[in-house]
DNA sequence: GGACGACCATACGGCACCGTATGCTCGCGC
DNA sequence: GCGCGAGCATACGGTGCCGTATGGTCGTCC
């Protein structure tokens, strides 16, 4: 079902891919078995084959997020050198939704797993460590380099949301590189002066 | 059981509450009538004599919470006379996570519901509107506020995600103040010149 | 003090999902 | 050409939830 040739037996992998599709648009609690096997044209009785139980295949499929996709990202933005560029480039992708392929980390927020929010902690961490990291190389000391950084990121996460959920105020898709020179231009504009911290 | 007396009998407004709560929780899939009759120390048979049906409950939890909760702190804000300060105020609302109230928005970004979404149309163009406003009466041009105001928004969305799902990397309580004096003095920044439009 | 209606409890059928049990069907080794 | 195991289908019991049906209780009005 999933290409063409639809004779050969599942793999592991094929569940682990529908699973990640269906946690991308409704967290864990969208990965269910029973619906999983009908959209994939199998049974139950595949599943249980190769995963122990649910909780399994939840657990290996956020292992298999967490490994790649944030990775993925950052190592392609690596490829640019100057720090702007590589906040530029980012933020082209973070604002590039597909309603086809959504990031998970949104749908996971609205979980309220234990084991969900170890992941998103850690992806979180990693994501708001990157952006920190560029702008302190644009010259920004840490402490307000890291408070810009989750400006960045749970604006990217809310955008994300209103994507999915409420589209109509958000920026239209020809405003969208507009939208992403506002972002880009006021993370990097100069700090004003503080004492005490930053 | 609510407060104290737990004699009289429950009404509607009783059953709206606890829905209220729920949904702020997890969204409109966490408004579930057995679970609630079971906190409330009642039973089904008074849900469905106040209500014709879940949606009913739903529809009417909605409603209410467009109708209270964005136009209420609207109008705290509003008492306070000079932009920034509203501003600033209003950061402070918004980033003061209580766990025990959160803002049901984020909750509601969660569901894949028809009238989900046009509530969470109206509250979200209603929010972005008031920031742009006070951002345009501190001298940014209507467009360049939109943006900023749509950043500002969206931060907030996904700062109450975080606070929910994965709050370790957000500021610590401590840090908080500073983190909104970050947030407010990039929303006001300069803009830079461009062409085109804005 | 009896009728009536507001308000609620309980039992029931139905649905969607989980996990298990059990049996079927191939391909391969021999 | 038979046995065996990988891979899957199907049936089943259990659970949590929805909505309905039906009966119970209590206050109020006459």
């Amino acid at each position: 079902m999933t290409t063409a040739g639809s004779a050969r037996s599942l793999t592991r992998d094929d569940w682990l891919d529908a699973a990640m599709t269906a946690m991308a648009h409704a967290g864990v609690r969208g990965i269910r078995v029973e619906p999983l096997a009908k959209a994939m044209g199998t049974s139950k009785g595949s599943f249980y084959w190769h995963f122990r139980d649910r909780a399994d295949l939840i657990r290996a499929t956020l292992e298999r997020w967490e490994q790649q996709r944030t990775q993925g990202v950052i190592e392609v933005v690596e490829s640019t050198s100057h720090p702007r560029e590589r906040l530029r480039r980012l933020l082209a992708i973070a604002h590039r939704q597909d309603p086809q392929r959504p990031d998970p980390s949104v749908a996971l927020t609205g979980d309220h797993d234990d084991l969900v929010r170890v992941v998103l902690e850690r992806v979180t961490a990693r994501r708001i460590g990157f952006v920190a990291a560029q702008l302190v190389a644009l010259g920004i000391a840490p402490q307000e380099a890291e408070r810009r950084a989750i400006l960045a990121y749970t604006s990217y996460l809310g955008y994300a949301a209103l994507a999915r959920s409420a589209p109509g105020g958000l920026p239209a898709d020809q405003a969208v590189p507009r939208y992403i020179e506002t972002v880009l231009t006021v993370l990097v504009s100069a700090p004003t002066e503080h004492h005490g911290d930053g």
